[in-house]
Formats: C-alpha cells, structure tokens, sequence
RNA sequence: GGGCCUGUAGCUUAGUCAGGUAGAGCGCCGGGCUUUUAACCCGGUGGCCGUGGGUUCGAAUCCCAUCAGGCCCGCCA
C-alpha cells in the first residue's frame, strides 16, 4: 500500500474522521526544491484522507514570525540592523539585496513565487501566516500555559535534547524596542503581559494576546498542533534525530492540553552527486526553475514515487529521462490484475503504483491518462533538437503513430515547451545533445569503409540542386543507394559517421534538414 | 559523543512493518519492423538480497554484531 494510503488508514484509526495535515515553513529566503517535499508529503496525504472519505483540510503555516538569524549572502549589509526581528515585521528586499520600500514584508516576498509554483502543481494549501495567529490572540492560552510550567517545559527539552538551558530561561520571547528579540530579557510575568528589559536599556511589556513575541520554536510547534487541531504534519529529518523537535514536541503539546500528531519523519532532496540544497553554496534548484524544466505531474510523481524515508536524488540530467520516461510507461500502462491472478507482492506493487499515479496527478480526482503526452522523454528531446518549428513535430508524431490526432494536447504542448527550455537550459544532459560535426573527423574517416565514401562523395553529388526538404533528400539518399550498389543500412550509418560521428541518430532525412544544404556539403568528403 | 536512514542484477529500485521458491524498469545481447524517428514490438542475459553469527521446519524479511555510504543533532526552524 502507498504510504499516503497507509496513513490515512492509520489516522482514521487513531483521530478519527476529523483530519488536518499541515506543513510549515520559514520563508527566511528563497524557497528549493526541498520545500515541494515538505509540502507535498502533507498535500498526498491530505488527498489520500479524502479518497478515503475522510474530511480533511490541509493547511500550510508559514512561519512569518520567526526572526531573521543573520545576514543572508543575497542580503545588503543593512539587514544588521533587522537581525532577530520577525519575518513578517522587516521589508522584502530589492534584488541587489537591499531592504525594499514598497511596504511588502520579507515573509510574503519570497512566499509569492512559491505559492505560484504549489498551484502549477495542483497545491491549494489554506495559508496560515504564523505572525498573524499571534497577532489574534489563538495563541495567548498556550503562551499562558507554557509559562505557567516553565520548569517542566525547561526538564522536558534538557531530559529529552539532552541541552543545558539557562537559568533564566523562559518560554517566551518578547520582541524588544526595536521589534527584535535579540538581547531581551524577561523581568516577570504578569498575565498577560511579559515585562522585559531590552539591550537598549529600555524596558515595556509584552502582550501574549498579540504578536508582542512569540514562542521558542520547540514550543510554538508543539502549541500551534493544538491551536490548529493538526493532526498529521510530516517533517524534515532535521526534526527527527532523536531528541530533535519533534520528540521534546509530543510530551510538551500533551501538557499543554493537546494531542499530539504521531511522529512522521521524510529523509532529504538532494541534487545528485552534490549533497544537500543549500542556498548558501549555490547548490540549489528552485521550484520555480525546476518547473520549467519539469512537468508537474512528474515533479509529483518524483516524490509519490518514492518512499518517506528513502532520500531523493534530484537530477536534472540523464536521470530525468529515466524518471519521465518511467511515468509515462506507468501511464500508458497501469499495473493491473485481479487479486486471484497476482500474489501478495504482486498486489501490493500493482496498488502502490496505482497509488503513485493517483497522487501525482495535478488537478486531485483527474484520470492519470490525461496527463499522457504519448510520446517518451526521450524521442521528444530529439524532435525538440532537430526540429525548430512546432508544427513538424506534431506531423511527425502524428504520422508515426505517437499521436492519433494532427492536433496536439494540452499535455503534449505542454510538455514540449518545457522540453525546449531543458535543452536550453545548462541542465540537458550532454550525452542526449545531438551534436552536428563541423568536418568529417577523422574517428568518421577510420569508421568509413571505401563503398560508404564512395556512397558520401555521390550523395553530395545527388543533393548539390535539388529541392531542400524531407522529401527531396529521402529520395536523394534512395537514389544514391542504388547508384552506389550500397545496402541501405551501410548508408544511413556512412550518413551518421559524417554528420554525427557516432554509427546511429534519428531519422537521417529529417535531421539534414535542419543542418541545411550548406553545412551539409562541409560535413561530406 | 548521541541518533536516524540506506545497502537487493551494470544502473534505479519493489519486496522488510504482518518470515513461505528473489520481482520490475532501464541498460546490454539477439531478433522483428523486409532502405533506421535514439521510436516501437518480441525474446534473452543478468542477483551467495553488504558481511558474520543467532532464532526458525523455513530469513532479503525477525534478533545481535560488524562494515560501507548518506544525513541530522548549536535557544536553529
């Protein structure tokens, strides 16, 4: 069964028919690929409880109050002076990293973009600014209780993380008299106010009932699945390691007052062979980019298809072939099978990968088969290369059976304008570009025995006035054929030898229409 | 130092929770499509399931140990 599946079953058992999954994220900067992770884990298992017939909402919290903790490489030297206060409180920055005037905060400037990417791939999360569910007082009665047991909260988190707090320590931080939390201290407590003193010397009190400051994160998070009632939120590994948030979580949101989500762990994206994204060492791939390149519904299946605690190697180059094209085979040609014919590893394939297709479908409840180009990764990427107008690649397809009508679908439009960007792109692999030679090599030469140059020299002969297209050049290479008393096998690969330099290509008449008459003379002996 | 995850065919992996004869895709090889779209179709090759013990009638699966790779653990979400 598909883990989305497994838990939904699951949380019927355990929460009954009641469900909220979440995500949460800090928006401290540009959003990755890692992200769409985070999210779609949550977002599949929130459609799963709906196929299930469970009710359920699926809500993404965005953790606007969480304070800047230093200056980002992509930020000016001006955002010293905003250092700990809250995301949502600071300005957006301009693109050559200074703060910005125009009134948008740090938090929604880099939250837009990605929830345009969440909505390309069939994500409408209910967004819940985090700033904002202080700001209206949901979390004064937490606040209130965690206060009350600081101590308990203290032995959980230095039992349990096995860190030394210190002896001041206090489950809230109040935002100074410049908006940040950095250097406040706590003087008393005084419901609901929380007096402190700041690095400034100035002193004031703090309102719980509003966004005056906020929760330590081990706490906000533990508080907030209470306060939204969550009861399933998957989370980074970084959260898992034993003795991480998620373990001082689940006992601090039982005492207060809460139960808990059980503990879900998800293992990392990585960009293959360059550890994990990062966007301080450039090692990143943002969703937006990733978009371009990729279509949704396999971005989908990149993470259905793989299970929670298995990390993901994201490759931009010759393995996204291999996964589009795994896509498309399992669309074109769904495991299928009765209970009785298959054993029990059978079913269980037949079902998860079923699943998988289900969930990596954009538009939730749409039949995988819509989402059929037809045409593999693979055969479109050599089209796309050799052959710049549109149009003759839904002919060519069409008249190679791929396509059952002269007009192409959405998907497939769809996909092929992606296709060209991949290949414009630095991400294409190499070894799926088709590279035109600019002479005749000599590896070519080696490879060529004397009936093929013979064939080359008359086929430059052949082709020297006729008409340049399709057409014209398969029957000049027909021709030459019978000219030269050459097999036609030997031909095609003397043809490949000289324009390629490799035995093999695509469909030689088509490709010496792109290169051109021209180029074409060059390349023959 | 503490902990998590992973190790199965050349590659990507399913199967591990609920033990019952090792599956798939890609690649590769051969054939077909009788003059090639890197397409498509058919067939074939290929694995002491990281290693060593243990439990069991029976272990990829459970237990212990060990090796290898990846990763997390600073009031940081």
């Amino acid at each position: 069964m598909h883990w989305a599946d497994f838990t939904a079953q699951r949380l019927k058992l355990e929460c009954g028919e009641n469900l909220v999954a979440a995500s949460g994220i800090t928006p401290s900067g540009e959003f990755h690929l890692g992200h769409i992770r985070e999210i779609l884990s949550a977002e599949m298992i929130h459609r799963a409880c709906l196929d299930a017939g469970l009710d359920s909402r699926y809500i993404f919290i965005v953790d606007s109050m969480d304070p800047l903790r230093r200056v980002y490489p992509f930020l000016s030297d001006e955002y010293e002076q905003y250092i700990g206060c809250p995301l949502a409180f600071i300005p957006a920055p301009n693109p050559d990293g200074t703060p910005s005037q125009d009134g948008l905060s740090y938090a929604e400037h880099f939250l837009g973009p990605f929830l345009e990417a969440l909505q390309q791939i069939g994500v409408f999360p209910e967004v819940i600014m985090n700033h904002q569910t202080y700001e209206n007082g949901d979390f004064a009665v937490k606040i209130d209780s965690a206060i009350q047991n600081t101590d308990t909260i203290k032995d959980i988190i230095e039992r349990i993380s096995g860190r030394e707090l210190p002896d001041d320590w206090f489950p809230y931080k109040p935002l100074g008299s410049d908006r940040s939390m950095d250097g406040v201290t706590v003087t008393g407590y005084e419901k609901p106010y929380v007096h402190w003193t700041d690095r400034h010397g100035e002193s004031g009190s703090a309102d719980i009932r509003k966004a005056d400051g906020k929760l330590p994160w081990r706490i906000d998070w533990a508080a907030r699945w209470g306060i939204h009632g969550i009861t399933c939120e998957p989370a980074g590994k970084d959260h898992g390691a034993a003795g991480g948030s998620f373990d001082t979580g689940i006992p601090i949101c039982k005492l207060l007052d809460s139960e808990p989500p059980a503990k879900m762990v998800y293992e990392w994206i990585q960009l293959k062979g360059s550890g994990p994204m990062s966007s301080s060492t450039g090692n990143t791939i943002g969703p937006i980019e990733a978009l371009s390149l990729v279509p949704p519904e396999i971005l989908r299946y990149l993470i259905a298809g793989s299970k929670m605690n298995k990390h993901i190697d994201f490759n931009t180059g010759p393995a996204l072939f291999q996964m589009a094209d795994e896509y498309e085979r399992l669309v074109a040609n769904p495991p299928s099978g009765t209970d009785e014919e298959l054993n029990k590893r059978q079913r269980v394939a037949r079902d998860t990968q079923n699943a998988a297709l289900r969930l990596s479908q954009v538009k939730h409840g749409t039949n995988p088969s819509d989402s059929l180009a037809g045409v593999s990764f693979r055969h479109l990427a050599m089209l796309a290369q050799i052959k710049s107008n549109d149009d003759n690649i839904w002919k060519s397809l069409f008249e190679s059976d791929h396509i059952f009508d002269p007009n192409p679908s959405d998907a497939l439009i769809d996909r092929l304008s992606r296709m060209r960007n991949w290949i414009e792109s630095v991400h294409f692999p190499d070894d799926a570009r088709i590279v035109i030679q600019s002479e005749l090599t000599e590896d070519a030469r080696k490879n060529l025995d004397g009936e093929q140059m013979s064939f080359l020299i008359n086929f430059k002969q052949a082709i020297s006035d006729i008409t340049w297209n399709d057409e014209q050049i398969s029957q000049a290479i027909k021709d030459t054929v019978e000219v030269t008393q050459i097999g036609a096998r030997q031909a095609y690969i003397a043809i490949y030898w000289a324009v390629l330099g490799q035995h093999f290509g695509p469909r030689a008449s088509s490709l010496l229409v792109e290169i051109g008459s021209e180029k074409l003379e060059q390349l023959l002996p």
